[in-house]
DNA sequence: TCTGGGGTCCTAGGACCC
DNA sequence: TCTGGGGTCCTAGGACCC
């Protein structure tokens, strides 16, 4: 039997979920993001088919999205609602004989071991739609950068194969950013190098691209780019190096002890779910967004690991002390990284 | 008129030490 | 007066992803 790799990605999930829960919503545009409210700062987090007919996508200021889609309806983000559903979608998955790794609330890689891998994808998109009544994509690779772009190949509702056979046919002469990693920074680098299709990524040489990019980034965008990719699907849970909260003000803050007061209460809410992992933090980093959008982060190594809150404060306020700019805060920020 | 919130990983430069 | 070469750790920033 060989062995394939399955990417299951759910439809427009955040947007499905809704209309499961408001029937009357289907066929209609939806667009869930920030509060529901598209007259404040926020962005779309997920846009149903119908409404990206209209140009609507994820990452879309929501005012944009009203203006191109007036007749959509606007949703908060409801994250409780969503990783219920996510859980019985993965509790679903996890019924199959194969290793799942979660990625996300709506999507998941399989590992399995058949000779008939789309028996496989047709009949997890039947038992999701089943248990949920979600759609779902799934895309067959022999590796998981083949099978999370397939995925994206079968959308909606579909499956598709991606293997060494067919991947120069179908992404050869795709631009470089339909490759999963490759964002536009480096699109736009590579093109500046001359490269700007996937087949030409595949036939760079791989050191002049690590003098450009990096010892390690260089030679991994061509080998990216030939479908090579040896990382294993692993079921463990997922461990977090890391928990933090941040904030956009609907109105930039323009008063330094409000500033200092918003950070403290945003420490104090990352000390408190630090504490609840029963895992101590060991250094914490503040992230100010200026109101010309540009963002500065400090940090301050905690002088032992701690989950105590006053301790996870002051780091704070130190690493806050290492801003001098006096300008209007549109976002402030706080993390804790947890020992390595 | 704009541009969220949750993360991860890599790079580059400086400090420090031998 | 001149002053190498590694290695490691820490920090800030960049890029990307969902």
């Amino acid at each position: 039997m060989a062995h394939w790799v399955l990417h299951v990605d759910l439809d427009q999930f955040l947007a499905a979920v809704e209309v499961l829960r408001h029937p009357e919503l289907r066929g209609r545009p939806v667009v869930v993001g920030g509060d529901g409210d598209p007259t404040k700062r926020g962005v779309v987090s997920t846009a149903s088919y119908e409404a990206r007919a209209y140009g609507v996508h994820s990452g879309l200021p929501l005012r944009t999205a009203a203006r191109r889609c007036p007749d959509a309806v606007f949703l908060p983000v409801d994250a409780k609602v969503y990783k219920t559903v996510s859980a019985q979608v993965m509790a679903t998955l996890r019924e199959f004989d194969a290793v799942v790794e979660v990625l996300g609330w709506d999507e998941a890689f399989l590992a399995v071991d058949t000779d008939d891998p789309e028996r496989i994808a047709r009949e997890i998109r039947d038992r999701v739609r089943a248990a949920t009544g979600l759609d779902c994509t799934v895309g067959i690779g022999q590796n998981k950068l083949q099978a999370k772009l397939a995925t994206g190949l079968g959308k909606p509702a579909g499956v598709f194969r991606l293997t060494h056979q067919n991947w120069f046919d179908v992404l050869g002469d795709r631009p470089t950013d339909a490759l999963w990693g490759v964002g536009p920074k480096t699109a736009k680098r590579l093109k500046d190098m001359g490269i700007a299709t996937v087949g030409r990524l595949a036939a760079a040489d791989p050191r002049a691209l690590a003098e450009r990019l990096g010892p390690t980034i260089g030679p991994w965008l061509v080998r990216l780019a030939q479908g090579q990719d040896h990382s294993p699907v692993h079921g463990r849970p997922h461990v977090p190096r890391s928990r933090g909260r941040e904030t956009t003000y609907q109105h930039d803050l323009r008063d330094w002890e409000q500033v200092r007061r918003e950070v403290s209460r945003l420490a104090r809410r990352v000390a408190r779910e630090v504490a609840a992992e029963r895992r101590p933090a060991v250094r914490v980093v503040v992230k100010v967004r200026y109101a010309p959008f540009f963002t500065r982060t400090h940090g301050r190594a905690l002088e032992a690991p701690t989950t105590e809150a006053s301790a996870i404060e002051a780091a704070a306020f130190a690493a806050l002390d290492r801003f001098t700019e006096r300008r209007p805060v549109r976002l402030l920020g706080v993390r804790a990284e947890f020992a390595s």
